[in-house]
RNA sequence: GAUCCACUAGCUCAGUAGGUAGAGCACCUGACUUUUAAUCAGGGUGUCGAUGGUUCGAAUCCAUCGUGGAUCACCA
């Protein structure tokens, strides 16, 4: 290994900047000293912010540290430094005289950014800062290149997405971000798993794309020589598992869908879908605005949020109004057409498009996300939704043309959607054959017709409630972020070049 | 896909009547045994996103391309 390195620093010295072979020559010299500047396992006792905390009953006594080096103020023939791990940081202390020649001229060799593994004492300076003294220390990966700025941290917004193991080092806040997103999805888990609900695993590869109308990513299996979709949507699958006798699941996952990449979109991105057997909409309404007050409640101590500089309250229940009324609250317009002709004139006097093929329902839709969407910054469910428009939900008994379905909004966003399932097998293969028609007449959009589906309907789905709620865009609302991208690790980039 | 904006040192950023580049941090050398954006003295480390063009001369002006961002379009 020595070697090899060697030959790596006579290799790559001309055509890596003066940092990066700075850090190369030292690694060389620890080489040369004898010690692995790449170590292996290190038992630590104690985290960086649990010797703060317990700085009472630790003070005097020895700990072990792992994690890596955020500052270094040296002062000859003592030194100052900070040490990062998983719970933040401690000062540490490096004595000439406590730890002898050897081992303070080897601490001269560690540089921002390098992993260490150390044991001291815990003390507190005279400026008061709760520190460990170290008595002995070893290097457990050499940092090959520089950190971003320390005050300044890392700013560029490619970079940060790119690599984003740089923005977790240097930014505290993205790291809290992330925290909370495992702490949102652990605390669904939670509520559903007391709810009885069961999680389950659905297929990801599927040979119908099924379950939202979205275009599909497509892949190809090499044995079976077929191509597979990605899932847009796990419903189709889920609903199944009903017809199985299961009467509560859920799934909690990622989703796939060909589409435009923005500031709410990324062609991955995850969501939990749930069914509730012998329930229907009204009551998954409540159990959605319950589930996401719990959340909040849990994350941060209170339903009331505040995103973007604008309060939001999330303590049930939420206002509820049909997507005609809220048509009819933000634009003053009575959407009651009896033709598509009249609906059309209805879309032009308040400029909204429409297509040719677009039924009333569909023109709603596109009014109500036109005219109303927006001003939803409060949750708010929208009920009512056309039949046309909603090929999987159950028709509403007094009005066969809207469904029972909701959709729920927050801060003018879309963040759930669900409805008494659609459980006659008669209208669900009309619904997939009006699809089908849509998707020939270039529609790529549409349902593809599900037969084995229809056929686990034909056995008998008993009345079923069902939601899916976006979770990326709820971890966006509960941690304030702007961008989907910030709370998603890795979001989907475009390859470098140049 | 369209429009606008950005891209300069490892990081954060300056840099227009066009004259081949600068600061802070980081880094290097030296001093310093309780500092904390340590301090003091010295040192600039660069394919100015890429490629063409205009010009005696381009980080700067023009064109094309790349990447990112915002807004739109698209999107259950």
């Amino acid at each position: 290994m020595t070697e090899s390195h060697d030959q790596e620093v006579a290799i790559s010295t001309e055509d890596i900047n003066e940092l990066m072979r700075v850090r190369r020559e030292k690694l060389a010299d620890i080489e040369a000293r004898g010690i692995e500047p790449f170590g292996r396992k290190y038992d630590f006792t104690h985290h960086a912010a649990h010797v703060i905390e317990q700085f009472e009953s630790l003070e005097g006594s020895t700990v072990r540290l792992a994690g890596r080096i955020m500052a270094i103020r040296g002062h000859g023939k003592a030194s100052f430094a900070h040490i990062m791990d998983m719970s933040g940081k401690v000062q540490l202390y490096f004595r000439k005289d406590v730890l002898g020649d050897t081992a303070y001229e080897e601490f001269g060799l560690i540089d921002l950014g390098d992993i260490i593994g150390l044991e001291g004492l815990v003390f507190r300076t005279n400026r008061g800062e709760i520190s460990v003294k170290v008595t002995s220390f070893q290097i457990l990966a050499k940092a090959l290149r520089p950190l971003p700025d320390k005050w300044h941290g890392l700013k560029d917004i490619e970079t940060r997405y790119r690599q984003r193991y740089l923005d977790l080092i240097v930014n505290p806040e993205v790291r809290d971000t992330f925290i909370s997103r495992s702490k949102i999805i652990q605390s669904i888990r939670r509520y559903l798993e007391n709810q009885g609900f069961l999680e389950v695993e659905t297929p990801m590869l599927h040979p119908i794309a099924g379950g939202a109308a979205a275009r599909p990513f497509i892949t190809h299996h090499n044995a079976l020589d077929m191509n597979l979709y990605m899932r847009i949507a796990p419903e189709l699958y889920l609903k199944r598992l009903i017809v199985g006798g299961f009467e509560k699941v859920y799934e909690l996952n990622r989703c796939f869908r060909n589409e435009g990449i923005s500031i709410k979109h990324n062609p991955e991105f995850t969501t939990v879908e749930l069914y509730q057997a012998y329930a229907d909409y009204q009551d998954i309404m409540r159990l959605s605005e319950e589930l996401c007050a719990a959340v909040a409640q849990e994350l941060i101590g209170t339903t009331k949020i505040t995103y973007q500089g604008q309060e939001i309250d999330f303590k049930p229940p939420w206002t509820r109004m049909t997507m005609t009324e809220a048509v009819k609250k933000y634009s003053g317009v009575d959407f009651n057409p009896s033709t598509v002709e009249e609906a059309r004139v209805i879309a032009d006097s308040l400029d909204v498009k429409y297509e040719k093929k677009d039924g009333i329902g569909k023109i709603l839709s596109n009014v109500f996300e036109e005219v109303a969407e927006k001003h939803l910054i409060q949750p708010t469910f929208i009920i009512g939704h056309p039949t046309e428009i909603s090929p999987l939900a159950k028709r509403n008994k007094e009005n066969p043309e809207i469904t029972d379905r909701f959709e729920f909004f927050i801060y003018g966003r879309e963040l759930g959607n669900g409805f008494s399932e659609l459980n006659d097998p008669i209208d669900q293969k009309q619904r997939f054959l009006a699809q089908v028609e849509d998707r020939n007449s270039g529609d790529d959009e549409a349902h593809m017709m599900d037969e084995d589906f229809v056929t686990a309907l034909e056995y008998g789905l008993p009345p079923t409630g069902g939601l899916g709620i976006g979770i990326d865009r709820l971890v966006m609302l509960l941690t304030d972020n702007y961008s989907i991208r910030d709370v998603l690790l890795f979001p989907h980039m475009r390859p470098q070049r140049d």
